[in-house]
DNA sequence: TCACATTTGTCCGTATGTATC
DNA sequence: AGATACATACGGACAAATGTG
């Protein structure tokens, strides 16, 4: 927590508990608040704002829904400062696909747009660090799968390294997107091992094929790979009772 | 509203404004409440499930951040459910861009990469709907201008009308995230009608361009206007106290 | 113009649950 | 096991906004 006192300005406009978020965010913002940083308890920040305690938990239901924040119940718990909001982003997306009746073959098709370029950049200006970030997690994979684990994480994470290798963060941002969105779908289908091998095998080819500069070769992985993903997606029920995030 | 009195089911486990929350979410999805439908007040809401009156308001205020819900205070107010979870989003998405320290620079490449595909796809796909559909925006934007209106909110809906076009509505969803971020950062400029004029010009441009089935010509348009838009913005000056959604 | 009803917005006090020391 | 410091939740109250008669 900053040691100033008066970071937090009492209340004028609008509802009480957008300025008590607007104002938390803006601090995170200026990097006044870091992540990993505690923030007062409720009794206290009610105190500070003045304001009720009730106010001062809306303002945080917010923070923590647009990821901001985390909170934890006990002793020395309370809230604290997360250090990214791409999760919460992910689960909204979520929910905007489902409620624009989004097919998966839709998002593949995007997916692979996407992911082409991101590889075309990827074969062009990944350095020895990219290089050894991408061998490391397909070692991952494989020992994961070795101890009869699914390698889901590591296999996403691949292509989140692959985003960073394009040298656009923007694209890891939305690799990211479609990924918890493909995770989600996932998550309603019983593990398979197979799938997960065969990725790790496209992967380590596809790496292959960047380090050697065959464009044509990774490319071609690449379609293949995706669009095998794709398949297995394809036979999912559409179930709206399950796992919704909040 | 639902004529069944049962459809909010009393709470059990982890926190109860998250099960009310994820509650009214799937009956959304699941289609029992329709947008523009009203829920019952805070009070009558907090006797279904069962629980406080504060206990609801936090549970709404995750539906009215998530884009769900929609509040307003009155007679005759109250909550009510709302279409579209796409700005909310948008937000959002501005907000990790921020915590990322994106580069407009970055934005924009990842912006052109995706409307070129677009375009493309627009050129095959487009029918007489869509081509109507972007002729009346052009002609609106040029009303607005008329009469000395800045055309921003025409000119954004011209690409998401391309996108539209291009029959996917995952790129619908992932141009209208770009667009939100691009209105925020202009948002922090005075408005220019030099800049919204020329944009409507290559709107037009790019539009015969299509309909010709023209496309180079519709590509390097595409291309210097983009080129142009970013160039705009590339002199703003980042200033974190200004315009923090929620 | 003026009460009036409805609903959100906000406050206070209190009690319970939970995780750590 | 007991004390501590939190978040979580409850109940009752009043203020403020917004439309109606």
């Amino acid at each position: 927590m900053a040691k100033q006192k008066d970071i937090f300005i009492p209340i004028r406009g609008q509802r009480a508990f957008e300025e008590i978020a607007s104002q938390i965010k803006k601090l995170v913002f200026k990097g006044i608040l870091k992540p990993g940083e505690r923030l007062p308890s409720e009794m206290d920040l009610a105190g500070r704002f003045n304001v009720s305690r009730q106010t001062i938990r809306e303002g945080l239901r917010i923070l923590e829904l647009s990821g901001f924040i985390k909170v934890q119940k006990g002793y020395g718990g309370g809230t604290f400062i997360k250090d990214t909001t791409l999760n919460k982003m992910g689960d909204l997306f979520v929910d905007t696909l489902r409620l624009e009746k989004i097919t998966i073959e839709d998002l593949t098709v995007v997916r692979l747009e996407n992911e082409r370029i991101i590889l075309n950049y990827a074969i062009d200006l990944a350095d020895e660090k990219d290089i050894k970030a991408l061998h490391e997690n397909i070692l991952r994979a494989k020992a994961d799968l070795k101890k009869n684990k699914m390698a889901t994480a590591a296999n996403f994470e691949f292509h989140k390294l692959l985003a960073k290798a394009s040298k656009n963060n923007v694209r890891v941002i939305l690799v990211e997107l479609i990924l918890v969105a493909l995770s989600h779908m996932l998550s309603r289908r019983p593990p398979n091992f197979e799938t997960t091998r065969s990725a790790i095998e496209y992967h380590d080819k596809i790496l292959e094929a960047i380090i050697k500069k065959d464009r044509a070769a990774a490319m071609a992985l690449l379609e293949d790979h995706l669009k095998e993903v794709e398949h297995q997606l394809r036979t999912l029920p559409y179930d709206p009772e399950i796992s919704v995030a909040i």
